[in-house]
DNA sequence: TTTCATACTTTGTTCAAACATTGGCATGTC
DNA sequence: GACATGCCAATGTTTGAACAAAGTATGAAA
């Protein structure tokens, strides 16, 4: 049955059959607002395809089109014989290339909350002088950022902006980094050379991302080049690892 | 007309419908042996959908969900009113590319030792089976190793092996692996999905890599994938990070 | 020559239907 | 209790069909 206690019957969307979008790909928006919404997490399997797809107005073959995709994409699993379920959200970050932090949890559905930016202006130290290619004690703007979702912090960037991209203490941070820097300067992240290693928390560290310290994290020291292989951040980043991976599609080389 | 001269007369492989591998997984692997092949990249085009389900024997649909995994793979593009074209290979340089660790310590100059080497059969766990698409229980070669330089251990590898390798427990793993599997099986690791994490050392790793309980470790969970994109090898790797970063070279995406 | 309509090729979308396979559950037997 | 059996619900696979939309090629009209 479709309509049982599980699955009590919702305002039954029905899809535009006169929209020029696709009917699987409303059908898949409705399943992305459906995967926010913790009745379904909570009751662990969505309404089975066929009653949904009825309830939708489409056919199975155009529903399971949607499934397929949100499937292979990682939010959802099916199993024969079972349902289909929402998957238990392990959030990751990362292909063979990279993109903006916000933009890439946006694209998983989880909204970026900023629990912190302290914007200033220093004297380069060593290590950041010799990243960004410029005289120990020249001055940087540094950035200071932490990031997570669901009141819970779970990154910390500091950035350290090279002085070519001429930003001011004063704009605006909140927006995507590097969509920032490509409107402002007309300058394009694009490559990026990095380190990885896992560090304790310090002090500092810990308070800032509400764990205990000596917490293992994850540090990314990251160089970016603009497309002319020109130095324009690096910045040491933090992660917490317990909500969050960092994935990575490799080739061989 | 499907058989001009720009798509000419191929051996028409008529798929096997008798066989317990789905309709639509054949047509993918031969469409993936298609792409390889040179006269479809010159061509431009592969044939179209409806010749060449015709001549693979299935129904346009199966193939067409066949193709759909390759195009969401980045290995082909479709385009309505013109076909179906082999995408082509982007040239990058030292792209987030992957070596075996002995070759690339090699590079640097280090000389790699070995400090351990344990050999086991044993079924799968539940992650390992799904990280390398087999029934959980099924028996897998099991490789422990550690390895660093200079007296110091510095990495542990855990390495389960697909048992589609077929490896014996008294194959000589001193060699790196790749290699060695290239040579035994003409499997040849291509690719790898992977996992980054940092986590603090149980007494287990703290022994194996001579550090305290608790030191941070850089975690690497690694699925690699022959050029078939079959899983060959699921790895769970753990790094000391005093004398060693992983090191990257991505590209913006 | 240029422009435009039209036919044709190819992929895109959608449907209904049938059967296979998987896994959970109830019912039975020993 | 242990085990086999069979039913049911759910996803998995495959097909044939029809029409839509995009892009190319052709030929007629201006």
């Amino acid at each position: 049955m479709s309509n049982n206690s599980k699955h009590p019957a919702r305002a039954t969307v029905r899809l535009d059959h006169k929209s020029h979008l696709p009917l699987h790909a409303q059908a898949e928006q409705v399943l992305r607002e459906m995967i926010l919404r913790p009745e379904h997490r909570a009751a662990g399997l969505l309404p089975d395809e066929v009653s949904l797809s009825r309830s939708l107005g489409i056919s199975r073959n155009t529903l399971r089109a949607a499934i397929g995709r949100l499937v292979a994409e990682g939010r959802l699993e099916r199993k024969a014989g079972i349902g289909t379920r929402v998957t238990e959200p392990k959030v990751q970050s990362g292909v063979g290339a990279w993109h903006s932090f916000t933009r890439e949890m946006d694209a998983k559905g989880i909204k970026v909350e900023s629990y912190s930016i302290k914007v200033q202006v220093l004297a380069a130290p060593d290590g950041v002088a010799r990243e960004l290619q410029l005289k120990p004690g020249t001055e940087v703007l540094c950035l200071d950022r932490v990031r997570g979702w669901d009141g819970q912090p779970e990154v910390h960037f500091r950035s350290y902006l090279h002085p070519r991209l001429k930003l001011s203490a004063d704009a605006d941070f909140s927006q995507p980094l590097y969509e920032l820097v490509k409107e402002q300067c007309s300058i394009v992240a694009d490559q990026s050379q990095e380190e990885l290693t896992a560090v304790a928390a310090d002090r500092r560290l810990a308070r800032l991302l509400d764990v205990k310290t000596g917490t293992p994290l994850l540090r990314r020291d990251r160089t970016v080049l603009d497309t002319g292989r020109r130095p324009m951040e690096f910045a040491v980043v933090h992660y917490r690892c317990d909500r969050f991976r960092l994935t990575l599609n490799l080739r061989q080389g």
